[in-house]
RNA sequence: GGGCCGAUAGCUCAGUCUGGGAGAGCGUCCGGCUUUUAACCGGACGGUCGGGGGUUCGAAUCCCUCUCGGCCCGCCA
């Protein structure tokens, strides 16, 4: 620790031409800024170490985020004010497999289910560790652990979040973690200290768990450590893992310190001391039960301050928790096919400590809010005095590059446009509707566009009010008399070259002409469009196709 | 049983740290866009800020208490 450090963090105050005038010093609009201030006050040293870190136990979901996204926009407010900054992601991989997920993920993240894969081969490998249970999908990886951190970084890298994956098998087989496993098991108060915390722990325990080399199942039944050879006895006794009891193979006999873990609750403050980290977020569910009890063994145990702690509330989706187990999940892989980085990551930015819930069904309003968000911040809307505040100082967080003449397709609009697979119309329609001129560079209409293909995804798997579907080929219909005639008239009115806005006014005319109701013959131009009985404004989307097609169409050659 | 967090409009939430005007978006309703057909625009309606008590000139905000919900005291983002 350098004696200068002091002077950085005057030096760099962390205020941008942003920065409304008048704000208190010591008050931020944005989290990240006050959990940085904390950060700072302890003048670490560089690089500035923030964790974060799941069990690869099955399907990452949009939960296991929080892990990653918290600690990013941290690290990147602690760039902001000059400093180096690593973020390290580590997967603990150590841990035995408990249970057998109903549902699994590919390396492509295809969600399939247990049937798809030997799941009678994961049964016999529940109790060992992750990553020496093999590949449930073969070949792709050397093991489960490392197929599904795998996933997980490979969500890091879609969000476009730099992260260091450190595995935890491999801090123990390659001896990082020597100095901490024998901290723990030289010390006096480790077991004792734990006891406080936990009712089921002993100040008798050793604080040690072993990988019997016979069948590869850890086993908490140890004894006898011997610190000068690194070695401990054990007894392949089994293991609880919830209500199940996992059997062990029953032999008996010394393994190495490497040959094993330490239990989560010591294993986590060896993390932070090995890897030397000074910020980790973690969920509601430690607040109470592993934050305490490690702070204390990093304290006691390791001699050593814990990092600046962060607590985050847990999301539901479509109001229900989310949950590994039972399929109620969605990944990041799906959410980026569905709004792209920027809003993802704008749904981290908010209120970390308040429940939020991700509904799917309501993905425009999110997106909606990500746009105001955006207008907020280049002054092209007023808002709220605190929300404009937290859009100054935080948008250019959520995107590459900080770009005024983006274009932003409504969320609603891109699934109309989404309705049909020609770019031509798409780009036509929007610059009908004002979002596109010809001043309009090339890259902002691709990005544009990129929103039309994720509202399509959203309008299909909600199966909501936009999931229509130009249909390429005339679908199945019965019309009567009239309504022939009509269809004919108004394929004349389309032939004549009327517009949209003409052809939307001609539907009405053209329905009382043949005294046809005004809702049947819509239903009728929906039928032959659509194969649906429902659509979006009719007139003004005609308007936008091939008037050949239109035509033809309507006179139900084809 | 003990503890942590939360509760603001029909919905999603901001505002609570640092007490002074109860807000936004969406939805709903009404109207506009040449005449119902989920894209756009305008307006309106809408809240005893979970209940009660206290501190204060003044409380969504601070304190106490109760109710409900989530979570922790095995494992979990």
């Amino acid at each position: 620790m350098s004696s200068h450090e002091m002077d950085d963090g005057e030096l760099t105050p962390g205020v941008d031409d942003h920065e409304p005038t008048g704000s208190d010093a010591d008050h931020h609009v944005f989290w990240a800024d006050a959990v940085a201030d904390e950060i700072l006050d302890r003048d670490p040293d560089e690089p500035i170490v923030i964790k974060g870190g799941v069990s690869p136990s099955g399907i990452p979901h949009l939960g296991h985020f929080n892990e990653i996204l918290r600690g990013f926009f941290v690290a990147e407010v602690l760039r902001e004010r000059g400093h180096a900054v690593e973020q390290v992601f580590t997967s603990d991989d150590r841990d035995a497999l408990r249970a057998v997920p109903r549902n699994l993920a590919t390396e492509d993240w295809e969600i399939v289910g247990l049937g798809a894969v030997d799941g009678g081969a994961l049964g016999r490998n529940l109790g060992v560790p992750y990553t020496d249970v093999p590949d449930p999908f073969g070949e792709c990886h050397d093991s489960y652990g490392a197929h599904f951190a795998g996933l997980l970084q490979d969500s890091a890298e879609l969000i476009g979040v730099p992260v260091t994956f450190e595995s935890n098998t491999a801090l123990y087989e390659s001896g990082r973690f020597d100095d901490a496993v024998d901290t723990v098991l030289a010390s006096d108060d480790a077991a004792s200290v734990l006891a406080d915390y936990q009712a089921s722990a002993t100040a008798d325990d050793v604080p040690f768990m072993a990988q019997c080399p016979e069948c590869g199942h850890l086993t908490p039944d140890v004894s006898e450590p011997d610190l000068d050879e690194r070695t401990v006895a054990f007894a392949c006794t089994g293991m609880e893992a919830g209500d199940d009891e996992i059997d062990g193979c029953g032999a008996e006999g010394r393994v190495s310190l490497r040959e094993g873990k330490l239990p989560w609750r010591f294993e986590w403050p060896a993390q932070w001391t090995t890897l030397g980290v000074d910020f980790e977020p973690f969920g509601k569910d430690h607040a109470e039960g592993s934050w305490p009890s490690g702070e204390e063994i990093a304290r006691t145990v390791f001699e050593a301050e814990p990092p600046v702690p962060f607590v985050y509330e847990w999301f539901t989706l479509g109001g229900e928790p989310l949950s590994s187990s039972s399929g109620h999940v969605i990944t990041v892989s799906e959410v980026m096919e569905l709004v792209g980085p920027a809003v993802v990551k704008y749904f981290f930015l908010r209120n970390p400590g308040r429940a939020k819930d991700f509904d799917v069904s309501r993905l425009d309003q999110l997106v909606d809010e990500f746009d105001r968000f955006e207008r907020l911040y280049f002054g092209e809307e007023d808002g709220p005095e605190e929300l404009t505040a937290l859009a100054d100082r935080a948008y250019p967080l959520l995107v590459d590059e900080v770009r005024p003449d983006r274009v932003r397709l409504p969320y609603t609009f891109a699934a109309v446009l989404g309705m049909v697979e020609d770019r031509g119309f798409r780009v036509q329609m929007a610059r009908d509707e004002g979002h596109i001129d010809d001043d309009t560079p090339e890259w902002a209409i691709d990005a544009a566009l990129e929103r039309v293909e994720r509202a399509r995804r959203w309008a299909e798997r909600t199966d909501n009010a936009y999931n229509y579907r130009l249909q390429r080929d005339l679908p199945t219909h019965e019309f009567d008399a009239a309504t022939r005639a009509a269809l004919d008239d108004l394929a004349d009115f389309v032939a004549a070259g009327n517009d949209g806005e003409a052809i939307q006014g001609e539907v009405y005319e053209t329905a009382k002409r043949h005294d046809v109701p005004v809702g049947e013959f819509f239903e009728a131009g929906y039928r032959l469009f659509f194969d649906d009985t429902q659509g979006p404004r009719l007139g003004e989307f005609l308007g936008e196709l091939e008037q050949a097609f239109v035509v033809e169409r309507l006179r139900r050659d084809g």
